[in-house]
DNA sequence: CATGTTTCCTGACAGC
DNA sequence: TGCTGTCAGGAAACAT
């Protein structure tokens, strides 16, 4: 399941392969399609626009676009300016995006295609359905689901706070904070006072976002820390080698190009290999790789859980 | 608001 | 072989 280091192998890869390409036209899929935004808004903002960079907040993957001058209709190949609208895809848990040549067949579960203007195609891929499709316009905040049946006037009036577009520059924020950037203080303060799961609460994606199941696993054995924990109960100092287990193991998942559980792949298709070095997610009944011990697996927050006994306190 | 529970969706896999 | 049941899990919706 793709989470921060998966996302952003599949960013960069994305990037690497449509910075700069121009959308031709845009395809989006059947009925139950997962869209987050009404599918006129996601063609209209996408078609004839310009990727300027592809890049991940959390788990969304952020399209910046570009958009021809008006008025200037001549149109030298060179009047672009910066779009009011991003494009924001989630993986979910099986979401894929690739980038291929038109002529490759495409694969089953194909929910949207992106025709560029060099001949490939951005698709998006998604068995489980699990995925978004989303535009964000420039100062308007991208509700969560309802949406996806009706853009309307209710949605736009109901509670707003979920993803926020515009901390400074008008841009898609995301939910929470970046565990990559977070300072340690402002991290402690995430985890003050509340009584759930310390487990939980790293999920929490409005408190810190890009963390799924297999990094809060991984980060909390790192430091020494039960999962189950209230996290009002861990202390500084524990929170503090969180923070930094956290980034450490995040930073070296991203450069393994990613866990590859279930079926996660990169834009080329490639898996990632950082499943080779879990410590603790999907290894209950092996030994712990420090002290031999059985790695337990127990459910918190309503996920699985993996852990050391002995390392984790 | 904080927290817990249910729901969506389909491939993979265990068991018969 | 092939059918049935169970499980996985991100995040929205709903319940408490």
């Amino acid at each position: 399941m793709p989470e921060l280091p998966e996302v952003e192998t599949v960013a960069r890869g994305v990037d690497a392969r449509v910075r700069g390409r121009r959308v031709e036209e845009v395809w989006l899929g059947e009925k139950p399609e997962p869209l987050k935004s009404p599918a006129a808004v996601i063609a209209n903002a996408l078609t004839g626009a310009r990727i300027a960079r592809v890049h991940r907040v959390g788990k969304t993957i952020v399209f910046d676009l570009e958009e021809r001058e008006r008025g200037q209709a001549k149109a030298k190949e060179g009047n672009w300016r910066p779009s009011a609208r991003q494009f924001l895809v989630h993986l979910g848990m099986t979401g894929r995006l690739l980038v291929n040549d038109a002529g490759v067949e495409r694969a089953a579960h194909t929910h949207a295609v992106l025709s560029l203007d060099d001949g490939s195609e951005l698709r998006f891929v998604d068995p489980r359905r699990f995925g978004r499709l989303a535009v964000a316009e420039s100062g308007e905040v991208v509700r969560g689901a309802g949406s996806s049946k009706e853009g309307g006037a209710k949605a736009t009036a109901k509670k707003q706070k979920k993803e926020r577009v515009g901390s400074e520059r008008g841009e898609f924020a995301g939910t929470g904070r970046e565990p990559l950037r977070i300072s340690a203080a402002d991290f402690r303060a995430l985890f003050r006072g509340r009584k759930t799961a310390i487990k939980a609460a790293l999920l929490n994606q409005s408190l810190l976002h890009g963390v799924g199941n297999i990094y809060a696993d991984e980060g909390l054995f790192r430091a020494g820390v039960r999962p189950a924990r209230q996290a009002a109960r861990v202390t500084a100092a524990e929170l503090e080698r969180l923070r930094v287990g956290l980034v450490a193991v995040l930073k070296a998942a991203i450069k393994k190009g990613g866990s590859s559980v279930s079926d996660y792949v990169d834009a080329e298709g490639a898996r990632g290999f950082f499943q080779l070095e879990h410590n603790v997610y999907q290894r209950a009944g092996e030994p712990c790789r420090v002290c031999g011990a059985t790695i337990k697996r127990i459910v918190v927050g309503g996920r699985s859980t993996h852990y050391c006994g002995v390392c984790q306190r």
